[in-house]
DNA sequence: ATATTTGCCGTGTGCGCTAACGGAATGCAA
DNA sequence: TTGCATTCCGTTAGCGCACACGGCAAATAT
């Protein structure tokens, strides 16, 4: 027998109006009577029934997201999978979302869109920090006008946001150290980071992944890895390739190379293209391009940090924030997934 | 605008009576006009809001859960705190979960617990057939009573279940495999395959993992490793103990033990009593135990397949199926995680 | 003294839907 | 013609809650 308000009212000799009234703090209601109610609620430990509250609830919910363009970056994708999963689902309770995209390589692009979502004063805000600077200013804005905020992707550390999202990106790449470990046999194995970025985009999870592949080889005491560190430019395939045929062509030939983001599948390409054979390699996330060379065998690891559930979980937080009251965890990370030839078979669809 | 009951009655010169007994082929509604409506929801894609359906609904659903009692079987904890999730979250819909518990080596236990379950009629039935013999007399039970039934953990093939969450404990197996001989560097290796059960227990994942496990090795070409197959009952430690004491003191010295289900820990705690090391040990499923023993660095992986996912899909496929009546996929395998101590840490809690 | 404000509270309507009830129209038998 | 099923359909009362409205008393003002 599930209690209501009309259940609560009766025991305190009140109407449900005044029960409502005590509910949503609307005030008009003397303080005797309100602890009266408020200890009956505890006392039956009344909890509100969900839909018919939103059936009659004219109050609708905007929330914005913003994250980089999904279009020209295919990492973004996944995020932004989990957001729309997530909207349709709390559409029934009056909540509308609007996400925008800026240009993962242009700060400005950033700070417009953060102050178009700010004049249209929504009730959530969902954003990857990935510009520090920049997000400063967003944070202040958003503490000032006390707008719920969720960090998705990127940590920005001492902030009032409801929560965030993402990965530790330094114990994935301890993980993958230790996964790049368990494949050496030789005696001595030149080991390769690999960072592939844009000129001018920020590097804010390649440096701590490296940071944690590194840190796992200086705890190993009978080390017989030799690390190199590498930085390539991919805005255009012919440059990563030429940095890659330094390598090759080196006397420290490379016995496994460590990707540090979902760019792997080009440096895969090298590989099948010039027939490399029993090197080593790891990267990250599961785009297609990346599933096929796993399924190749060109990639033998591959990290997935499930982008799709913090895409999806970021919205469920300012739901659950604004909608059920009730109290979020502030720092989530996402699992880390090791996916291998041989099990990516049930990572392929993101489902919920 | 989303348009509902009234704007279909309204567009069809009905009132919205008609239009819910055409909507829920409760008859008394002329031919003719049945048809005008269906054409009219059809065409203005109309949608039930299922917030004030199950509000005003009447009708409760009740679905019944027959697993292994999780008292005595640690694993089956995870799947029932997936189905005691799920609960939770349809209870506002009127649906009521009813679990009940068979003894794992005991038929007529399940037995008895089916037939109690069937006589009381619910809407939707889940259960682990792991007797053959008996579920096929369940299952045929089941398709006279035309009630949906869902297979959990363990999979009967040629049936009219309307779905089945498990793991495909094969390809497990098969990937236990590869992960072990990741780890071989030594010209030869002899690899235990640890069965641990008590007896009169089915064996169903048992030997399925076991022949994952084989056939990986059989598939390499250069192929350094010696399977062993070992069946150990652990009705008590010591027997277990005994039989792993004739391994390590034979002249085919273990390099690595696949422990082909959860009981790994009894097998760890043997290493860490007799101070092995060096030795690597697979098993399955994330028992606190196991856990334990893993970040003790005496397991290496543990492989898990989201048992309590399972049991939470498999009554959201019900209410999917009565309630929302969606189709629902048929045959749905968990992902197969690999768990190691660098990345343990983000599996331990269950969450949707 | 009456008029007006203020604090406090109950009532009523409706959100979109379900399901029981009852009524009008028709058919058929007496 | 009357009586009584049968077929079809409209009306209505909720489901639990939000929220506007109005009302009654006490407090304050004129």
């Amino acid at each position: 027998m599930k209690i209501g308000i009309k259940d609560i009212a009766k025991q305190a000799n009140v109407s449900i109006g005044t029960v409502d009234r005590v509910l949503h703090n609307r005030g008009e209601v003397a303080k005797s009577t309100r602890e009266q109610v408020l200890s009956i609620i505890d006392e039956l430990g009344y909890t509100p029934n969900l839909l018919a509250k939103s059936l009659a609830s004219k109050t609708k919910y905007t929330i914005s997201a913003l994250i980089p363009d999904p279009a020209s970056n295919a990492y973004w994708q996944k995020p932004f999978a989990g957001i729309k999963a997530a909207a349709v689902e709390i559409i029934k309770f009056n909540f509308e979302l609007q996400i925008a995209y800026f240009d993962y390589s242009n700060e400005n692009s950033f700070i417009k869109k953060t102050d178009e979502i700010l004049s249209s004063n929504p009730n959530g805000f969902i954003f990857a920090p990935v510009f520090y600077k920049s997000s400063l200013d967003v944070i202040e804005k958003c503490d000032q006008l006390e707008l719920p905020y969720v960090f998705i992707d990127v940590f920005i550390e001492n902030c009032k946001n409801l929560a965030y999202f993402g990965q530790n990106s330094a114990q994935s790449g301890y993980l993958a150290a230790r996964l790049m470990n368990l494949s050496i046999n030789q005696a001595v194995s030149h080991i390769y980071i690999v960072k592939p970025l844009n000129p001018s985009a920020p590097v804010y999870h390649l440096s701590l992944r490296e940071k944690g592949f590194t840190t796992y080889f200086s705890e190993q005491t009978s080390n017989q890895a030799i690390l190199h560190s590498l930085d390539v430019d991919i805005s255009s395939p012919a440059v990563l390739f030429e940095s890659l045929d330094t390598i090759f062509s080196s006397n420290h030939k490379p016995f496994g190379l460590f990707v540090a983001n979902s760019r792997v599948h080009l440096v895969a390409s090298y590989f099948e293209e010039n027939k490399i054979k029993n090197v080593v390699l790891i990267g990250y996330d599961l785009l297609q391009e990346n599933v096929e060379y796993l399924e190749k065998g060109i990639i033998q690891f591959l990290i997935c940090q499930k982008p799709e559930e913090q895409g999806y979980k970021s919205v469920f937080a300012l739901f659950t924030h604004l909608f059920l009251k009730d109290p979020v965890k502030k720092l989530n990370f996402s699992p880390i997934d090791i996916i291998m030839k041989e099990n990516i078979e049930y990572y392929k669809n993101f489902k919920i």
